[in-house]
DNA sequence: AATAGTTATGCAAACGTTTTCATTTCGTAT
DNA sequence: ATACGAAATGAAAACGTTTGCATAACTATT
């Protein structure tokens, strides 16, 4: 009943007998205050209910306590894990995370960071390297703390902690040549405004050619990102083309709408044909058949973009961007084999 | 190269030959600005490169244009399609969302309660209704507009949004029943710490009963909120018990994880075994079989959610509770069918 | 043309902290 | 006991806005 949303810092510094300075001291400073001092505070603090007000504490240009994070959508398992795992870590040193979901639109990407920079966010995270020139410049003037996560980027004009998605696209591709796979189809979402996945396709197709193979264009297939329209297009193939081998699809995702597609047709993965995703998703491993894929090993990208955007904002911000490379490794599962004839 | 991290209010002014408060005006009550002022404040605006700080605003005791969501996890696919759309509908409205995981640590929820009350958010979106007692406390005395999400319960002590697991569980119930189904197994996570779980086994437990069919201790299987879990669980069931004609799992996942052992164990589903979940979980469509679930909307949970904070917000803080239930469907799909012997 | 009523703007006092600088208190070496 | 330096605290100015009140500039009314 008693309603105190007006507690101040003077209400709990006159309760402990003591003067705000030294009240805002023991939060920011404590050690420059005497521990019976700290005592008195705290039981005040306690009486009172007071609530420290951050946004008093951000207008001296100091402190904000926040991080922005600017991700495509949430509602996709895809980024999930990566942005647990940067919240977590960035928690535990104390920040709040104030998260804007962009639509893909990079449009919106730009307006969201201005919103995000309104509230004085201390550093700002992205995902990927397709960012709006705006974007870039405001980040650039506005000297924010930044980085991008996801994908690593040799010239990145800004920090970033990603593994290499043409690395994954090599090594997935090596993978099925190892397996003695000759007649190989891919299925890939659009690759205009995806540099994730337009590197990973560039690293199958080059890999794919320095082994000379050639895909034909009838085992290009071209699918939105999603199991559903994944599963329509592998059937189309099914139907209307000669079977291929193997299937590289762009991601596990797509993968997961070949397997179905290929099961609804009565082919047995792997038995009939292999099929392989890139970036393991928490339900690959469980699939049945379970896929094949490349891990992009989204906790640690997400634990050291959080360590790489602490350095910024602790550290010297005028300091080349940090780059963090994150191998990938490729897991053999049930959803592919040998080729035996 | 130009770093203008400092400028303000001010110097906007200077610029636009107007004075702070006009500037000020011009932002929060557009329409007491004379629209030539307006215009000249906006290029001068744009000329600076002024961002405004929502922290010397929010420390004014008014708006702070955030809005706070404590969610148990991200990197679990349940929650996503909720939180998203409860983010872009506040996004809408113009708020920008504070999001902490507590990873179903009632004490943790409490700290970061008081995390974001310090941030002054306007309002609070929670999970569920089991809260600590200090979290009511907090949120009764400090007096914040709150939401809870995802499900409806008749007396609760705060606004809430959400479909009613126990219905969930009944008409999952009535649905199995329906097919002719006697022989039922049941598959629930430790109900102990999630009301969810327990409202929906209650629900289930209940309508059967109520249909004189009891479920034996060892077609009773407790296992973890994990497709693998689930997997084991069921073989363990699978190998060593007579077997029911269906197994009503708890959630979608789990249900996942039953079919793939039944999968691994030569059972066809549904021709041997039905099997249902809850909650329809993207995937749940898409599987092979598809997954006979009951559908939580959690679009339309997450939007109403955004419009009940919005109303407390805006509103009157010392209204009853609003209460909205979102009614849930049930989705027969290929995972189960009627019995005909 | 004078007056009342609007409307647009400016002035200056808040808002709740943090921090610099000055002061007091304390412990210690003489 | 005295003086000195270090440690703890306080006083007051600053941070960048918003807003109530006062004023100035219009409009409309007579």
């Amino acid at each position: 009943m008693k309603k105190n949303t007006n507690v101040d810092i003077i209400d709990v510094a006159i309760k402990a007998g003591v003067s705000p300075a030294t009240v805002s001291r023991s939060f920011n400073h404590p050690n420059k205050v005497l521990k019976s001092t700290r005592k008195k505070i705290e039981k005040a603090i306690f009486q009172t209910g007071y609530i420290r007000n951050r946004a008093a504490q951000a207008i001296q240009g100091k402190r904000s306590g926040t991080v922005g994070l600017i991700v495509p959508t949430l509602d996709n398992a895809i980024f999930s894990n990566l942005i647990q795992a940067f919240s977590v870590e960035m928690r535990k040193h104390g920040f709040t995370m104030l998260v804007a979901t962009n639509g893909y639109d990079l449009n919106d990407e730009y307006k969201l960071l201005r919103s995000l920079l309104e509230h004085r966010v201390e550093g700002v995270a992205l995902i990927g390297h397709d960012h709006s020139e705006e974007t870039y410049n405001l980040l650039d003037i506005r000297n924010v703390p930044v980085v991008s996560m996801w994908n690593y980027k040799e010239k990145s004009k800004i920090s970033c902690v990603g593994a290499e998605n043409k690395e994954a696209g090599i090594e997935i591709a090596k993978h099925i040549i190892s397996l003695g796979h000759k007649k190989i189809a891919i299925a890939f979402p659009n690759v205009k405004e995806n540099d994730r996945a337009r590197d990973r396709q560039i690293g199958v197709i080059e890999y794919l050619n320095s082994k000379n193979i050639c895909i034909p264009e009838y085992w290009n297939i071209k699918t939105e990102y999603s199991v559903n329209d994944a599963r329509n297009c592998a059937e189309e193939l099914f139907k209307n083309h000669p079977l291929p081998t193997a299937i590289i699809a762009g991601n596990d995702v797509i993968a997961k709408g070949i397997i179905y597609a290929a099961q609804a047709n009565g082919l047995n993965v792997p038995g009939d044909i292999s099929i392989t995703g890139i970036g393991d998703f928490s339900s690959s491993e469980s699939s049945f058949p379970s896929i094949t894929t490349v891990r992009m090993r989204p906790n640690k990208v997400g634990v050291k973009a959080a360590n790489v955007l602490l350095e910024r904002i602790n550290g010297d911000r005028e300091a080349e961007p940090i780059r963090i490379k994150v191998s990938v490794e490729v897991k053999a599962r049930e959803s592919t084999k040998l080729i035996t004839n």
